[in-house]
DNA sequence: TGCAAAATCATCCGAAAGGGTGACGACATC
DNA sequence: GATGTCGTCACCCTTTCGGATGATTTTGCA
């Protein structure tokens, strides 16, 4: 979280500078400030966006109210009836095999045809942390390939 | 989400002219532009963040937990369901998509997670007719990873 | 508050996969 | 006989994956 503010403040410094820089030597042009504020309020807000995304990206898990439902469901449906069923997937199973919620996660991801580069996109996370999680993933599932692992995944009940 | 962007869009607007307003009346004082820059920044920093947070907020609703339990369902889902045992790959969307039989054949394959070499092996031919057939049935899927080509396969009913 | 587990990120390297292109023979059809 | 489809194979190049290892940060819990 400390480190959060601080590159915050780097980046808004160098931010700054560079466009302060780059206006004093191209002010040529009319409306320059107006585009300058612009320029810097575009930035900022994404910026200032992700920096909200990444930082309550983890507070869901507090504030999360517990429902325990049953659910009847065939025990055997076709892919494409199954798609619109709850899926839960079978915890107990994950739990003996030590495979852990994010490591889950992402193996939905995989099962869905993302690559790890979408996958780390989509979590907010570096490709390399995704290809982390797949390895110990994979591990777990005695699985040597990623469509091995959807495979194991699905015999297993841990993914839809 | 289209809502968001509206409100920031107009938000952004008018706190761009009524900066530009405020400067043009009141800030003649030197470095006039930097503050400019920087009051605009952290404006829109904040925006940011609080879009952030807002966008994610309502995430952290209700988590249930639920327990399936399987039940045998006579005859919901008619053709396709019952013959699920021996699987019938859907032939008319196979054959819509024009997906030839041996593609067909080494895609089950790479659904059960074996990777090209394997396959060649078991189908007695090389490894580059395996990718060759790969890549067209990818075609034919519009799937670009072989993941992804296994999850649309069993989406269309072509795989079990 | 301190510790263990989990999550995150990085780097190196080799293997696997994918895209593109060209080619050749078998076979069916017209 | 010309045409078209299918299966087969090869080459080159790029991208993606996976394995191994080490490190730091965050989190959950006792």
């Amino acid at each position: 979280m400390k480190r959060h503010v601080l590159i915050f403040g780097i980046v808004g410094g160098l931010l700054i500078a560079t466009l302060q820089y780059t206006e004093y030597r191209f002010v040529v042009i009319e409306h320059s400030v107006e585009l300058y504020g612009a320029l810097v309020a575009i930035l900022f807000a994404a910026f200032g966006i992700w920096l909200g995304l990444r930082i309550t990206r983890r507070r869901e898990t507090i504030r999360e109210t517990v429902v325990v439902r049953e659910v009847l469901v065939p025990a055997k449906v076709p892919a494409e009836a199954r798609a619109l069923e709850p899926f839960a997937p079978n915890t107990a199973r994950q739990q003996t095999l030590g495979i852990t919620a994010r490591e889950l996660e992402i193996l939905t991801l995989v099962a869905r045809g993302f690559s790890n580069r979408e996958i780390a996109t989509q979590l907010f996370v570096s490709e390399n942390t995704v290809k982390t999680h797949c390895a110990r993933a994979y591990d777990k599932l005695g699985a040597a390939r990623r469509t091995q692992a959807v495979q194991r995944g699905k015999e297993l009940g841990l993914l839809p």
